[in-house]
Order: structure tokens, then C-alpha cells, then sequence
RNA sequence: GGCCCCUUGGUCAAGUGGUUAAGACACCGCCCUUUCACGGCGGUAACAGGGGUUCGAAUCCCCUAGGGGUCACCA
């Protein structure tokens, strides 16, 4: 029975970074036994930063995702409460402890006389670290100092004798020497609240936590960890560092290289199933050669120990692939309920219009389907089909106006749809043959002038559709403008 | 800078001593097609460099270079 934890910090939005890290939790998870189970921990021990907020978020951005966890702080389990800043009481216990046994004690140096620590170190020795000062404090010193209300901190001691070994399932055996530590690290705050590094491995081991999986900036804290598992007389859990992912310059990825969170993506119309699929492909890599896989397809054949070592870079392009995969894959009514909230942003429909209007927008939906790469280009490829004032998109376009016999190829068509009276499927499948024999042109002669004329461009969906899309009426009236002003 | 991790085409990556070094995205070309897109077919392109070990190294060892991470009373 294996039990990993997803443990984020509500204190922004959740980084691309992170839910790959939740991702892996939740193969990881999934692909083993039906006893394993997956817990969601809140990491707020950070009261400035931390908001109800953006908890909020992680659950919904965790379950659009297709993220499920089994216990949390907002299910429960037998290991509650299971958020940090409810724990406080629990963290405690285990101070006295620490300091009863002459493994932990208190501090009352100040930021001042620390930072002067780090210099002198940094000079003396290649690494800086705490001078370990407060540790010759006798009892009666650190007693008085408490009773003065001296600000403290507490510290665990580590030796800078040893050296720290695990094997990380992912990166392999790893050794770090503990004098490169930073000295007596402090496991709680002036203002009496654990630090990360503390709570994480009380947590994690009065969780049950069998397999600890998280990116790969927190190697250098593991050994810290593993220290204090030792002073607590605990066995550590299994690690898996997965290497961070990179911007395409290859440095870590951040603002500026565009969307870095989660929703920011939703946002856009990438659906759950394609980032699913594109950040399993991240790190790892499936057996096969099949790389469209299903959320049960990556769990059954997800496996901890193909996960790569190196840096992968985010590439944009791929996650367009695959994002367009699964849009061509839906059924168009899916399309269109999520395409509905960009058409009305834009003014293209009013949200009344929006759910009246819901046969015409499956057939539009369905017409350009196969050229989304994501739900939010529908505001430019379905521009066409609202706006009213119809021009040339450039001089090209302008040319195809110009030529020979376009004049009365336009004229035969407004007086066609004039005469019928509905401009349906029968109109639409029969009009172009009809025009090639009233007026001799066929082929692009034919098409391009009609459909630079009734969209305004050169480029887009077949006319048959188009003319259906649009109606009688707004093609009589792109016809005449453009018959009035162009040709 | 110290410590730790990493290094196969532009990108994701397969590969664990013997392969013509897979595949995918992107790019280019051809086909399909009224256009674009989709789709189909094909192409360009890689073991960071240098030393070893070995009959034989992308695969093992060392060095160099480059990239990433980390050095908090933040998580």
C-alpha cells in the first residue's frame, strides 16, 4: 500500500510546475494498487501569503484537470486535519520532545548578529552557515531569556560530520555532505509557527506518507529532512525528485514566457484531457510509440521509474497539438458550450442569443472545428459569420474583386438568392454548378471571387457551409456592399 | 561562488556494451482539395567536447564545457 501526498502552498495561483507535480502524485497513485491513496495537504503555515482563496482554486483547477485525491482538507480522512495551519498542536509536541533530548534548542540571536554569522563564514569556509552559538546557552540563560519574552526561534542540530545518503527513485543515489547545510537549521519561526521544512516531515509521517514525489528544486532539502526524521527516531519515505520544467531558453519557467498557470490555459480553451496528456509527456515517456493516450491509458502504463532525469522544455507547440487532437475528437455541442463565453466576450451574441441560437452554432461550431488548436481561436474564425461590414482582408484579396467577369458572376448570384426563398442545403449544394453554367467560369475563377466577396478573404471553410451559415439575408446584403464598392 | 542534479536532432524523447541511433511536435516537399485547414506520403536534422576501459561504446569511468537547482525565521 503506497500513500503520496500533493502538498501546495495557497499563495497564488497554481504554477504549470506544480500540477505536473500533482500529476505525477496521481499516476503514480492510480497506477498501483486500489489500497493506495492520494493526499491533498494545505501548506499554509505562511499566514501572509497563504488565502481561503486560492485553496479555492487548487481543488477546482486540480479537479478540471481530472486530479482526484482521497483525503483533504475538504474531505477529510482518518489523518485530519489536513491543513498545516490547523496542525499547530501537533507540531508542538514533538519541540519539547526534541529539546528534551538534546537534539534541538533554542535561539535568541537576531537577524543582525545571523547575517554577521553568514559573512564570517562565507570567508572562513566555502559554505555559510549558523554558528551554532545559542547552543552553549545553559538552561537558566534560555530560561530567563523566555521568561524576558526574548524573541526564539528553535534549531535542530545537525552534525557537519555526516553525510546524507538516499536513493531517489527518480535521479538514483544521491550524497550530500551535511556541513553544506547552513548549520542549525531552524524547524520553528520567532512567532512560534513551524518551518516548511519541519511541518513537511511531521506531516508526512504521521500521514502515513510511503512515497514522496515533488520537483527536483527541493533535492537540497531533503537531506535536511531526512536529518530530522532521524533525530525524531523516524524511518523517511521513499523520494522522487522530478526534474523542473524549463521555458523554451531553457531557464525555469516563468512569467515571461508566457502562461505559467494552470487556469491561464483553461482559460484559453485548452481542454483538461490535452494538458492531462501533454504534461504526463513531460518527464516521462509510455512503452509504446502511442503518444494520444486516455487519463486511463497513462495510469495503467504510468510508471515512476521512466521518468527522465533532465530538464524538459515547455514546448507550446506540441501542447497545440494535442489540444487540437482533442478538439477534433469532440462532439461539436461540447465545442460550442465552450466556445459560447468567447462569442459573447467579443460581441458576436448576446448570452440570450447564445442559448437560442444553438442549432446554427453546432453547425458553425462544426464547420471550423478542425481548425481550432484551441476553444478561444473561435472569436477570429468565426468572425466572419458576424460581422456585417464585409472588406477585402488585404490586396490580394482586393485583386480577386477586380478581375474579369466578376462583376456579373456576383450579379447572377444576388439575383439567385434573391429568387429562392430560403437559402438552405438544397440551395447550397446546387448553386455552383449552376453559376459555372450561367456564366462559363469553374474552378478558382469561380470560388475565390465569391468567397472574397461574401467573407472577405481568401482563405476559409467550404462556401456550401458558409452560405448556409450565413443566411439569405446577410448574403444579399455582403453581396450588394461588396457589388457597390469593390467591383 | 560552494554544494547537488543534468547533457541523444530546434523541442519532447526511445535507447541501459554490438541498432542502418526509434517515434512524436515543429520545419520543408509532394498528394488530396475552389482556398485554408484536416488527412496521407516523404525529407532535412542528434549521441556537448576530450581522454580512458573494452574486440566493440550514445550506453561504463575521469576531466572540461554548458544548462538547471539550491544555499531564509518562504514554501
Amino acid at each position: 500500500m503506497a500513500r503520496a501526498r500533493f502538498a501546495p502552498s495557497p499563495t497564488g495561483p497554481i504554477h504549470i510546475g506544480n500540477i505536473r507535480t500533482a500529476l505525477f502524485n496521481y499516476l503514480f497513485v492510480k497506477s498501483g494498487g486500489k489500497d493506495n491513496a492520494m493526499v491533498l495537504r494545505i501548506e499554509d503555515t505562511d499566514l501572509q501569503r497563504s488565502s481561503t482563496e486560492y485553496e479555492k482554486l487548487i481543488y477546482e483547477e486540480l479537479k478540471w484537470l481530472g486530479i482526484e485525491w482521497d483525503e483533504g482538507p475538504d474531505k477529510g480522512g482518518q489523518y485530519s486535519p489536513y491543513r498545516q495551519s490547523e496542525r499547530l498542536d501537533i507540531y508542538n509536541e514533538y519541540y519539547n520532545r526534541l529539546i528534551a533530548e538534546g537534539k534541538a534548542y533554542y535561539c535568541f540571536c537576531t537577524p543582525e548578529e545571523l547575517e554577521l554569522d553568514k559573512k564570517k563564514t562565507a570567508c572562513e569556509s566555502s559554505s555559510p552557515r549558523y554558528s551554532g552559538r545559542c547552543r552553549e546557552l545553559t538552561n537558566e540563560q534560555v530560561k530567563q531569556y523566555l521568561e524576558e519574552g526574548r524573541p526564539a526561534t528553535i534549531r535542530l542540530i545537525i552534525d557537519p560530520e555526516k553525510t546524507v545518503v538516499f536513493n531517489d527513485v527518480i535521479k538514483g543515489r544521491i550524497e550530500i555532505d551535511s556541513d553544506t547545510l547552513g548549520g542549525d537549521m531552524v524547524i520553528r519561526k520567532s512567532d512560534g509557527m513551524p518551518t516548511y521544512n519541519y511541518s513537511v516531515v511531521i506531516d508526512d509521517h504521521l500521514m502515513g506518507i510511503t512515497h514522496v514525489i515533488r520537483g527536483e528544486d527541493h533535492l537540497t532539502n531533503t537531506p535536511k529532512q531526512i536529518l530530522l526524521y532521524e533525530a525524531l527516531g523516524w524511518d523517511a519515505p521513499i523520494f522522487a525528485h522530478a526534474p523542473l520544467i524549463l521555458g523554451p531558453d531553457r531557464t525555469k519557467l516563468s512569467k515571461r514566457h508566457g502562461n505559467t498557470y494552470i487556469g491561464q490555459y483553461r482559460e484559453e480553451g485548452y481542454l483538461p484531457e490535452a494538458m492531462f496528456n501533454y504534461l504526463a509527456l513531460l518527464s516521462w515517456s509510455p512503452e509504446g510509440e502511442k503518444e494520444l493516450l486516455s487519463k486511463e491509458e497513462i495510469i495503467e502504463q504510468f510508471r515512476l521509474d521512466r521518468v527522465t532525469r533532465a530538464n524538459p522544455v515547455f514546448d507550446i507547440n506540441k501542447l497545440n497539438w494535442i489540444n487540437a487532437h482533442y478538439i477534433k475528437e469532440s462532439p461539436p455541442e461540447r465545442i460550442v458550450e465552450l466556445a459560447k463565453p468567447y462569442l459573447v466576450k467579443e460581441g458576436f451574441l448576446t448570452p440570450h442569443q447564445a442559448e437560442e441560437r444553438q442549432e446554427w452554432l453546432t453547425l458553425m461550431v462544426s464547420t471550423v472545428q478542425e481548425r481550432l488548436t484551441k476553444v478561444s481561436d473561435i472569436t477570429s474564425l468565426a468572425r466572419m459569420f458576424f460581422d456585417d461590414q464585409i472588406a477585402p482582408e488585404n490586396d490580394e484579396a482586393l485583386m480577386v474583386l477586380k478581375e474579369e467577369g466578376v462583376g456579373g458572376l456576383l450579379q447572377a448570384l444576388k439575383s439567385a438568392v434573391e429568387k429562392v426563398g430560403e437559402v438552405d442545403h438544397h440551395f447550397c449544394s446546387g448553386i455552383f454548378k449552376a453559376l459555372q453554367k450561367e456564366t462559363g467560369l469553374k474552378g478558382k475563377k469561380l470560388f475565390m471571387p465569391v468567397r472574397v466577396a461574401v467573407t472577405g478573404q481568401c482563405h476559409g471553410p467550404e462556401l456550401d457551409k458558409t452560405f448556409l451559415l450565413l443566411g439569405k439575408e446577410k448574403l444579399l446584403a455582403r453581396l450588394e456592399h461588396v457589388l457597390n464598392n469593390y467591383v
